[in-house]
DNA sequence: TATACCACCACGGTATACCAAGCTTGCTAG
DNA sequence: CTAGCAAGCTTGGTATACCGTGGTGGTATA
């Protein structure tokens, strides 16, 4: 058993609370709650707490804090800066990436694939465009990508994971990683296009026709 | 005179210091070195580091922290970044903006033309290029610029700030702003990478002639 | 003289006591 | 009965004492 330090455990707790929709979003936080729910004192809480809102992940509520509500507008805002980002980033992996690096990719791909369990199959494509910008070789793009994927990951439970939608994201994908192959960058980038597209699609469907339901799970969708 | 909480004062001491770069880039700190310079306790001194780590002004080094040091690989990782978010930001701004804020922006422009001095000229660039991007209507693509000039930031009191550099940078910007009032996004966007590109040659240029001074003057640049 | 070991000290991490401010609650006066 | 005020409690903000660890300098021994 390794020994962890307070400090990342309790933000990693923190985090996964947060993200697993266990914690509601627009819950309020107090220092001092959160202290005694989680055994430690205010200093690694408050340092978690930091940290999470500089993610994006709670925000300040008047003199305390809460866990941030889900923003319809600010998926949308989320999933347009996802497009150029990522447009950008694939165009830049097209000239940059070392053929290996693309297998690498393609590997990871096919490894998501044969694994169906949902919090990996939630992992998977966060994992994916991430691992797709470090490509880029630009490590901001990469930092961005993963800033974005955090922030929309909440939504991932919302959304309806049919195994054919899921299928549908592997193949798009897959048509990504192709397209990189043959270093076809327009055709990357239009696929790239295409796939956040189709995301937010989805995802904006379902919110805006489970509103009512969301909301009477405590999900404050503003 | 208002009461500020220790920790915003911290915190804009401490990034004011870094900024100016009267805290020299790669300088060691201690929370307790800073605890007794500024006269508080540790507790907003954490506070203050924590926040400017997640900004990149600060980096943990070993169990202790220093100021960044200034990255020649960094700053053009960056500057494509503002490359990407920015040629995207004014093509959407092209299609969103109203015209009162195109207006605004241009009256902005020219306040900071008539404004002479250093520390404004400073601010000249970021301001506008944040504005900018303010008209996009995307929050995502304001605080990446925002935070990309943060960093950015350091390197302009190295660059060589002639009378006509200044005046091309302007110049640079009033062109774009033009293109955006014509609504015509390929030119605004052709505009935004030349000013980019124009930055870039300029402050790699200057950086890498003066390597040596700088180097002697303490800036660590790896 | 060189190397190894030991003691001390400086560091960040943690816990906690105290503070001022703001909200809530309950009592009192009209 | 209602309105207003005051007291108390809860909040985040701050200061500080204490802990374990890692690094450093000095000394002793080979």
């Amino acid at each position: 058993m390794v020994e962890i330090s307070q400090t990342v455990q309790i933000y990693a707790r923190l985090r996964e609370g947060i993200l697993s929709l266990s914690m509601a979003p627009g819950e309020r936080l107090t220092e001092r709650g959160l202290e005694t729910e989680l055994l430690a004192s205010r200093t690694p809480v408050r340092a978690a707490l930091m940290r999470l809102e500089s993610e994006g992940l709670v925000q300040r509520e008047g003199r305390g804090w809460m866990v941030a509500p889900i923003d319809l507008a600010e998926i949308a805002h989320l999933l347009e800066y996802r497009e150029v980002i990522e447009s950008a980033g694939v165009r830049l992996a097209c000239e940059r990436a070392v053929d290996a690096d693309i297998e690498a990719l393609d590997e990871l791909l096919a490894s998501f694939d044969v694994s169906q369990s949902s919090e990996e199959g939630l992992r998977s494509g966060t994992d994916f465009h991430v691992e797709l910008m470090r490509l880029s070789q630009n490590p901001f793009l990469v930092t961005a990508t993963e800033a974005s994927m955090t922030r929309l990951s909440r939504t991932r439970w919302l959304e309806v994971q049919t195994e054919q939608s899921r299928a549908l994201a592997v193949s798009e994908h897959r048509a990504i990683v192709d397209a990189l192959r043959r270093r076809d960058a327009d055709d990357a980038v239009r696929r790239v296009v295409a796939h956040i597209h189709d995301t937010r699609d989805r995802l904006l469907a379902t919110i805006d026709a489970d509103r009512r339901m969301l909301r009477a799970r405590g999900v404050a969708i503003v």
